[in-house]
Order: structure tokens, then C-alpha cells, then sequence
DNA sequence: TGAAATGTTGGGGCG
DNA sequence: ACGCCCCAACATTTC
């Protein structure tokens, strides 16, 4: 037993870096030197068909990253592969663990796993300390004068802001305690040793220009501009510092530090009312009769609706694992209301390709469009998709990037008639909620 | 973080 | 000069 190494462990899950690390930070602050461990969790990796998936190579390369940054410190990253509480008691027997430090994850399957985690190591009389570090402000700290969530931006928005004058924003100066990792030195797996291989994706930069930040207000809603900071991924898996990331923000443009607020406000509603993973939020709506037609969900998919700038956007996601924001809105509300395809289906489309896919901006997306969700969109809110090409493609550079046959005979009729489109799903959706026709 | 239908206004053509 | 009509252009309402 006593050759046993004592560590205390940081546990990265969302937070792949080394630089502003809340939990990392006070971890390496502690008594003990610091083993940090990722595990590659076979509960999600297993319904991920797809062996190239983009993220999981994501990860990867991440850790890869660190573990080239902490191997000058003659330390390594443990990587453990299968179900977390199995690798957890595997590590409890080959470690002498005084201490487990981690940052808070609110998804619900994550809250399961850490609480399970948290009892087995509680009954080992080990600690597990856990920090804020993904957001600004957790699910309960913005919230009504009366204690209760709020469940309309505006007003939410208006808090979160005032609180981050008020506040200010901390850093946490992880790298420079660095030298209180664990010296050791751990074999690091190969991509195909942990079940997968290199995908075809290319990977935005974790650095966005100031000059796109500054111009993000006007060119953020032309997808045929690069006016977008494209930072969802790195957000996504913590290879960016939020406070750096609304630091930029509070000093060159409101609208971009407006677009984290609304991050948080959907990972706020989901913790408060995680039922929306399973149906609409406003219950009225689970009542809508959705035709889910299966070949108009397949030409959506395909980007082949012979609506140009829907396919635009369709073929951009299936190309490059992205889609500009503005496009993602109208690709959803033409699927949920010109063909009344249950927004589920598109809820999980995109959760299969997005690589900066995070479920309660993807959920709060969905049902904004849909109509169904909290401070949605009102059900008769139908985007046409000439209009918004007019607004923001006029140009069409979007469009002949991506449908560069758009003009040509080749291209398929519309797969439905807009007018007639439009006036069935008000009908469908009156009939849903019960409304007077 | 809409779009379409409907209503209003005012200039200009024309008898 | 005047009334009438047409119809942009804009505003308001409705979905």
C-alpha cells in the first residue's frame, strides 16, 4: 500500500486546458501533487456510430495538447477508457487519492455520473471538490427577485449584466502553478486505441480576431460574410476560457458578449426544467399533430428542398460539421412549420453533426423555432426563406457557395409550394393548440 | 432573432 | 380647377 503515489486528481471533462482553470487552479494550490485524469466515457462513446466523430477526435487532440504542455513538468495526463465509476474504483486501487477536484457539469446525465462519483468517493473518505468554471453565472445565481428562474431573456439578460458590472470577472492563474504536478510519467493511448479514428473535419481556431468581434453587431447575420467568431466548440469542450471570452466581450462589443448570455440562459432553463429534453417546454404544444414525413426529412437532411438557402445551410452542417447561426434558424423553422416535422428529429440531426453541438443551446434552438419553448417565437412567426435571402444573402455568396447548381436546371422545384406551406402549418399549429380557426 | 394582409396617405394622370 | 381613380409607399394589424 505504501508505494501507492499520494495525488490529489483534477478530473477534466469540459474544461481541456491548462490556462484559467477554476478547479485546476485550487487543486494545484493544495498539499498534494496533482494527477490530472480525463476519462473517455463508454456510456457516451458507444451510441456515437460514426467511428470518426469529429468531437471525440476533439478531445483527443486536446488532451494530446496538454499532455505535450505537462510532460515539460515530467508529469502526464491519466487517460482512462469505460464506464466512469468502474475507472474511478480502478483508479482509488492504483492511486493514493487525498482529494478529487473538478468544475461543475449540468447536463443531466453528467449531474447522475458526478453524484454517483461523489458518493463512491465519499465512502472512501476522499473529498470532491467542485468549482464554477464553464460559466459566468450558474443556473441559480441570475434568477427572479422571488428566487424562481427566469423564463424570458430580456429580463434575464438584464441581471446577468448588471451582475457582471457589479461583479467583475475572476481569473484563475492555473498555469503558473503548474510545477505542483505530480511527477510521473503515463503512457498516452492513440486515437485508435481508445476506439476511434481521424476524422475528414477540419477545426476552427480557438483564436477569433478582435476586428470580427468588433464588427460582429453588423455582419454576424450574413452568412456569406466570416463574421462570426466560430469559438461554439472550443466553448463547447472548455479549450477556452469563458471569463477571457466575456472579458473580450465587455470591451469590444456588446452583441457578442449578449450571444454568451443567451448561452447561459439556455443552460439555465434546462437545469430548472430539464423536461425540455423530452418534449416542449409549453405542454400545449406536444399536442401539435407534426406530419413527419420521412422523404421531406430526408431532402431536408440532404439539402435537397430545392429552397436554396435552406439546402445552403443543410450542405455547409454535412460538409463542414457547421452552420452559420442565421441559417440554422431558418433551415429549423422551415422543418418544423413549412414541413411540420416534429422538431425533435431536427433537434437530434444537428446534435449528430454539429461539432459545436451542446444540448441546451441546441434544445432552446429547437424549441425557439418550433415555437414550443420558453420566450419562443410565436407559432405564427414563419420565416420565408425568399424574404431572409433577400435580408441576408442578397448577394447570394452563401448560397453559390454551397449550391453552386442553384440556377441551373439540375436544381429540384421546391419540395413545398411556400404559400401553401405557410397557411397549413397556422392551421395545423391552430388545431394543436386549440385555438379558433 | 417575421411575414402577409389590411389600412392609410398622398401624388399624379385624366376626364 | 376639381373629383375620381390608381397605386406606390408607408403604417398598422393579424397570423
Amino acid at each position: 500500500m505504501e508505494n501507492k503515489k499520494s495525488v490529489a486528481i483534477h478530473w477534466f471533462r469540459r474544461d481541456l486546458r491548462l490556462h484559467d482553470n477554476n478547479a485546476l487552479y485550487h487543486a494545484l494550490q493544495g498539499d498534494n501533487p496533482v494527477l490530472p485524469i480525463f476519462i473517455f466515457d463508454s456510456n457516451i462513446l458507444d451510441k456515437l456510430e460514426n467511428k470518426k466523430d469529429a468531437r471525440v477526435q476533439f478531445i483527443y487532440e486536446s488532451l494530446s495538447n496538454i499532455q505535450q504542455q505537462i510532460r515539460k513538468f515530467n508529469s502526464s495526463v491519466l487517460i482512462k477508457i469505460g464506464n466512469p465509476v468502474e475507472c474511478w474504483k480502478n483508479i482509488l486501487i492504483e492511486y493514493d487519492v487525498k482529494a478529487v477536484y473538478t468544475n461543475h457539469d449540468y447536463e443531466p446525465y453528467a449531474l447522475q455520473r458526478d453524484q454517483e462519483i461523489e458518493s463512491l468517493l465519499n465512502s472512501n473518505n476522499i473529498p470532491f471538490i467542485t468549482f464554477k468554471d464553464q460559466v459566468i453565472f450558474e443556473k441559480s445565481e441570475v434568477v427572479k427577485d422571488d428566487g424562481k428562474p427566469y423564463t424570458v431573456y430580456t429580463p434575464y439578460s438584464r441581471k446577468w449584466r448588471s451582475r457582471l458590472n457589479a461583479e467583475g470577472i475572476p481569473s484563475y492563474d492555473s498555469q503558473l502553478l503548474l510545477k505542483n504536478l505530480v511527477p510521473i510519467s503515463i503512457d498516452f493511448p492513440t486515437l485508435e486505441e481508445i476506439g476511434f479514428q481521424k476524422s475528414d473535419l477540419l477545426f476552427p481556431s480557438d483564436h477569433c480576431a478582435d476586428d470580427i468581434i468588433q464588427k460582429y453587431a453588423d455582419q454576424r447575420d450574413i452568412p456569406g460574410i466570416n463574421g462570426t467568431s466560430r469559438l461554439g466548440i472550443h466553448l463547447r469542450f472548455g479549450t477556452i476560457s469563458i471569463r477571457e471570452m466575456a472579458r473580450k466581450g465587455q470591451n469590444l462589443s456588446d452583441s457578442w458578449l449578449n450571444e454568451l448570455c443567451w448561452r447561459e440562459f439556455y443552460m439555465m432553463i434546462l437545469w430548472h426544467f430539464p423536461h425540455v429534453t423530452k418534449g416542449s417546454f409549453k405542454p400545449q404544444y406536444d399536442s401539435i399533430e407534426w406530419r413527419n414525413n420521412e422523404t421531406e426529412f430526408q431532402a431536408w437532411c440532404d439539402g435537397k428542398t430545392g429552397y436554396p438557402i435552406v439546402d445552403a445551410g443543410m450542405r455547409e452542417l454535412n460538409t463542414t460539421g457547421y452552420m452559420h447561426n442565421r441559417v440554422r434558424m431558418v433551415v429549423a423553422s422551415f422543418l418544423t412549420k413549412h414541413l411540420l416535422i416534429d422538431w425533435r428529429w431536427g433537434e437530434a440531426y444537428f446534435a449528430s453533426k454539429l461539432l459545436d453541438f451542446d444540448l441546451s443551446a441546441n434544445n432552446g434552438g429547437w424549441q425557439w423555432a418550433a415555437g414550443s419553448g420558453c420566450d419562443a417565437a410565436p407559432y405564427f412567426r414563419i420565416f420565408n426563406p425568399y424574404e431572409q435571402t433577400k435580408k441576408f444573402d442578397s448577394d447570394l455568396k452563401y448560397i453559390r457557395k454551397w449550391v453552386p447548381e442553384f440556377q441551373d436546371f439540375s436544381y429540384p422545384q421546391p419540395i413545398v409550394d411556400h404559400k401553401m406551406a405557410r397557411e397549413r402549418c397556422l392551421e395545423t399549429y391552430k388545431r394543436g393548440l386549440g385555438r379558433d380557426l
